[in-house]
DNA sequence: CTTAGTTGGGAAAAGGTTTTCTCACATCGA
DNA sequence: TCGATGTGAGAAAACCTTTTCCCAACTAAG
């Protein structure tokens, strides 16, 4: 039997620090000391060893590095997000924030399951990550594992379990603003408040922003609808809103996306115009969602790239051994405009 | 000042084996073999290790071991598919299939940067990772890395690049038979096919499934319709089958979730009942979109996450110095049934 | 010519674990 | 009592890199 009906793959071994001082003709030390622009040597030597190092391919193990720095140059990124809505845009955050410092994320789903919590903080320490940052679909329920007592820096985005951790949410209430004080700027009057359920803390910060703005522009206030984060549950309001007696809502401010969407189709089966009869925003700015209604929808966009990167830029330098003041830091939302809040008429 | 004004943390020395063995009174080596259950030694004294160990909370360093058994127990997940529609539950079978053999997974978006794909994939090399699973949105593109001549093994998923690696896809010829076969059984006699551009290489495999199917059960024959993969191109589609003159379907099936749900609302604004005039089938069961249509869709669905589990396995396999035969491997699809698509009349 | 200082480069330890050897001691049969 | 066998446990090498010394050779100053 010829050797090649093996369809096994044979990997060459890689090249070591060693390897290349051997080639050079220097020692270990030397060589290390080449590439890293350390020690003392005349360039010339150093330059030979670097084009040695090059020749060969040599790239130094990561492994031996960490080992000695005590340091591995990988951080863990925990969620119980499972398609990923919340957890991939920070996510890309966090890693093109660490990228460029040679570290790498290892993703965790845990699910509910407090066993493959466990398992994966088990793995990730053993790995010596150098840090963790633990994110949740929510600010007011945490992920089903306890970091409290690790002997590594951890970071919360989305989440924050107890007061004396550092944790990185979006301003939901400040979102909440931009959205209702455009209907504001824009002329609405009547502008209605349709949300997710009460046991979510954001409903209950953004419902207090929402208040607040009618209020300081001497709005009529309109008792915020609570339900579910459902499109079905946008239809259900609409119904509520219009199809009862009494003065009808120039406007719609909705808690996320799929709610919105939910009132955009209610309204148009109902023949009312978006934004001509009434105005929608959303929250969350679920580019797939928000592009697809009729017309698109303007949403609120809570910036979680850049959640994603200031946490990992944080947890790098707390890594770093630079303190940071625990708490939770606030970053803005921002507002994405689209076509069904309506626009300022000129004149 | 107090020292508690420092909100610095000060975060407890691992221990280490050699602490271990020292408490213990015996060597690393036999502290290690203890652990380890090699070695020979009476069981009072392997007992005693063990609850030394257990006392400290010692565990081993997994750096210090991958570097002694060339093997990380880590692996990568490269992938361009930002909003993880895809990856994710490919991930989340991955992780799955690893989290027991202790293997945890670097996740790397390279969305279509090459610079920012060779970055991750040489960071990845550097940690030594044991292998690396690619995957993109579509079979017929790849990622923009060549991971051709890795010294490690590569698994793709949802794309392969040349016909000797070892790929993962769905079947989605499979798919498409089931959907229009379930159509059959069902007695609709008119299936149309409403699609994504013809520049995707799934939308030719699945259009000549459905063509087979059509001529196999003796029923007339209906050119696809190519267009994009979205919403706004369902109504089209819609408008373009029922608003001419000639014989209307009585099925559609869509080539993804977001044209069905288009197809469905365009029905919906015609008077139409789905399923009751009209019967209609998605691709890709994404639940959020499938159950949010009125009402909610039939669908197939890739098994994307026993995709992602066997990919793993497969992958660990490879590791193992097991050899793999190249190739394509396709995995069977599974019609979801809702209720947009009818339902047999009994009697 | 001696001494102090500089320069280029190497030896060795460290990081934490696994594994192979080796060794001392005990036991057993002759 | 002597060799053979077996048993429990330790020493040391290996994995790969970094860093701290250290040393030899050379230069310059006195």
């Amino acid at each position: 039997m010829a050797s090649n009906d093996q369809p096994v793959p044979v990997f060459s071994k890689p090249v070591t620090l060693r390897d290349v001082a051997t080639e050079a003709g220097v020692s270990v030390a030397t060589a290390s000391k080449a590439l890293n622009d350390q020690g003392r040597m005349t360039t010339e030597t150093r330059e030979r060893i670097r084009q040695t190092a090059q020749r060969l391919g040599f790239r130094p193990n990561s492994l031996a590095q960490s080992l000695l720095r005590r340091r591995s140059f990988t951080v863990g990124l925990l969620t119980n997000d499972t398609y990923g809505r919340f957890s991939l845009p920070l996510m890309a955050g966090i890693s093109d924030a660490l990228v460029d410092a040679g570290v790498s994320v290892f993703l965790c789903n845990v699910e509910e399951d407090p066993r493959l919590g466990q398992l994966h903080v088990e793995a990730m320490l053993d790995k010596r990550v150098d840090g963790i940052i633990a994110t949740g679909k929510r600010i007011d329920r945490h992920l089903p594992v306890d970091l409290s007592n690790l002997r590594i820096p951890v970071i919360y985005a989305f989440t924050q379990p107890d007061p004396d951790a550092v944790a990185f949410v979006s301003d939901d209430a400040g979102g909440a603003r931009l959205a209702v004080e455009h209907f504001c700027r824009l002329g609405r009057r009547r502008i209605a408040h349709v949300t997710g359920p009460s046991t979510f803390a954001v409903v209950h910060e953004r419902a207090e922003a929402y208040r607040a703005v009618l209020a300081e522009n001497g709005l009529p206030a309109m008792e915020p609808l609570l339900g579910s984060w459902t499109e079905s549950f946008g239809h259900q309001a609409v119904a509520h809103l219009f199809d009862g007696a009494g003065e009808k809502p120039e406007a719609i401010f909705c808690g996320n996306d799929q709610i919105a969407r939910g009132v955009i189709d209610g309204l148009r089966e109902r023949g009312l115009s978006v934004p001509g009869d009434v105005g929608v925003i959303g929250f969350d700015n679920w580019q797939i969602v928000a592009e697809a209604t009729r017309p698109p929808l303007t949403s609120v966009d809570m910036n979680l790239a850049a959640l994603g990167r200031e946490a990992g830029l944080t947890l790098l330098s707390l890594v770093g051994g630079k303190p940071a003041v625990p708490g939770i830091r606030k970053l803005p939302c921002r507002l994405v405009v689209r076509q069904s809040c309506g626009r300022l008429q000129d004149g």
